[in-house]
This record gives structure tokens, sequence and C-alpha cells, in this order.
DNA sequence: TTTATCGTGGATAATAATTATCCGCGATAC
DNA sequence: GTATCGCGGATAATTATTATCCACGATAAA
């Protein structure tokens, strides 16, 4: 039970973003700056991209840039984004596996009601979920701006603006 | 991102042992009772075991029973014992690897104050955890009571004391 | 118009986690 | 003594994660 690594690539990378607005960033120098795989980490942009997280600008000094406000975009988003919407839990309904039950006609206790188990596991997810989509993507911008050194900020947005 | 199948085996199983109080229920008759892997399911009864949610009677006519009071085992006590307690999102620590940065002489802000999105993803897992946490065994079991039609209950338990 | 750059999607593969089985050991009931 | 049962280790199949490479089309700049 692990977040992939792109959770983490990923809301680095949307940070870097916030301050890039009409322009875009290319896959490279989000690699290069934070020392990951660049081929890997193209395919998590793919994923943002295809959840309407990123646009991208094709084409030579192309790259990506927010599709929508950050004040709009959610950790939740992004976890979705990259780990696909599958939930926590996979309930097998091994309740209807019960040796004592009649395969071909189960009781309605069986197959009406929720499985509890399935229904808290879900829940459990949910309060997760209701976490996450309460951080956005400004929120966390707005916090690094105040716990980060200006001299710093400023020295990565130079450094992303270097050849543009 | 998905909870292995030992959680929802581990659940299940636990609730047919709410009602075996000094007695002991086999892995051989919790694995056909519900149609699972007999080998398998017992690894998940030995981590059950070590983290004290369920003790063991060796030798034949052996078994399982819970470890202590069902009031006192929750959703979260299985999940960390089946999933052991990795925190769901590893930080590696990305920002470190800042181009612009001195490897060798780090600023404060990168390595004294934490991470952010480390925090609140730790935070996002906290939130389940809390929750699970608030669901108990014995919670589950009187909701079970309550839910599911009596007799079947009663056949139930007559199915795992039909050999004792 | 050429050339270099950049996102895109597919193929491929290395590594790790999950799922699953089997066997021999020691403990215990009968 | 013998059959039963938990226990731990070895092993393996399957799937997910991590990662790389390449050919393609789009675009900017020369």
């Amino acid at each position: 039970m692990q977040f992939s690594v792109g959770v983490e690539y990923s809301l680095h990378c949307l940070l870097y973003l916030v301050d890039v607005n009409e322009r875009s960033v290319g896959i490279k120098d989000l690699a290069a700056y934070q020392g990951v795989s660049e081929s890997y980490l193209s395919k998590f942009f793919a994923k943002l991209k295809k959840n309407g997280i990123v646009e991208s600008v094709p084409g030579a000094k192309g790259g990506y840039r927010l599709a929508r406000a950050p004040e709009t975009i959610t950790f939740w988003d992004v976890v979705e984004a990259v780990e696909g919407s599958e939930p926590f839990f996979k309930c097998t309904e091994i309740r209807q596996n019960e040796i004592i039950l009649d395969r071909s006609n189960l009781p309605a206790s069986h197959t009406k009601s929720p499985c509890l188990i399935h229904k808290v596991m879900d829940e459990a997810e949910a309060q997760m979920k209701h976490f996450l989509q309460s951080k956005t993507l400004k929120w966390l911008y707005d916090e690094v701006q105040n716990k980060v050194p200006s001299v710093h900020i400023q020295a990565t947005k130079e450094w992303f603006e270097r050849n543009l």
C-alpha cells in the first residue's frame, strides 16, 4: 500500500508550473532541475494531461503548463491522475463464498445490503480524499512562498527562464 | 495504491473469531468456510499473531483465537498488521536534488523544515488512520449481528462448532 | 526549406510487490 | 504412536512499478 513516486514527482513539478503562466516548461528542464529521469517523468505528464491538470505545447520550445487555475487543482486530483481511480480496497465479495450458502440462491443480506467491511474501507478512503481535496496547488504554492527564502525562489524562477 | 487481499481475508476471519472465546478455530476451517487458500491465509495469520491481534493454540485441534477483546481491535490494527507500518507516501526528498543547490551545503529551508508535500500526504494518511481506528471489531460484529438474519448467524456458528 | 527541439505513444525490460504453493519441523490431542 | 495443526522457509507465478528507447508528428528558428 504505497503511492507511486509519480505522485511526488508530479506535485513537485506542478509547483514549478504555477509561475509559468502562458509560457510552458519542457520535461527536459523539469527533469534536469530535479535530477530525475526525463523519459519516466514524461509518462506521468501524459497522465496529468489526460486528466486535464496540465496542457501541452507541441513542437520546439514546447512543454507543459497548467490547464487550469492552481486554486482548482487539488492534491487528490493529482493522486487520482497518477494512480488511477480504482478504489484502494477491492472487495472480492468473499462473503458470497460462505460454504453454507447456496450459490444459486444467495440471501438478500449477502447481495442487497453492502458488505460492511467494504463500506468501512471505502469511507476510510473518502476521509483521505476529502482531506486531499482541501489542499490545492495554490495553497501549496503560497505556503512554499512563505517558508522558502525568497532568494532561492528567485533563483529557481531564473533557472527556468534562463533560456526562454 | 491498493490494499492487499490479506486485509479483506483477515477482517472477515476475525469476525468469525469473536464468537469463539476460549476455544480456537483452525486455518483449515476458516479457509474452507470462505473458499480461500489455506496456505495463503496462514501467512496473514502469522502477521496478525506477530502484531498481537490473535494468539495461536499449537498442536492437534489447535488454531487461532483473538488475543484481546474485540473492542480493542480496530480496522487500522488489522491494516497495519497485514500491510506493515510503512507510510503510504515515501518522500525521496526530491527537493534536495534541485540543480541550483550545493549538495554539500544545503540551505536550512531544505533540511530543517519538513517537505510540505510529504507533510500533507502524511496528514492524509493520518485522516484515514483516525477513521479506521474508530471502527472496532466489536462494532463490526454488532452491526453484522443486526443486519444479517439470525438464522444465518446461527448456521455459521454451528458450522464452526460442528467438530469440536 | 531544412534542422533541431519537443511532446506522444508504443514497445520493451528490469525490479519489486503481491499472490500463492509446498514441505519439514515441533507441539499437541487422542 | 499417529494424525492434526501452527510455524517458518523456500520457491514460484503473476502483476505492478520503475525505467529506457525509439519513431512519429508538430513546431520554432535558422
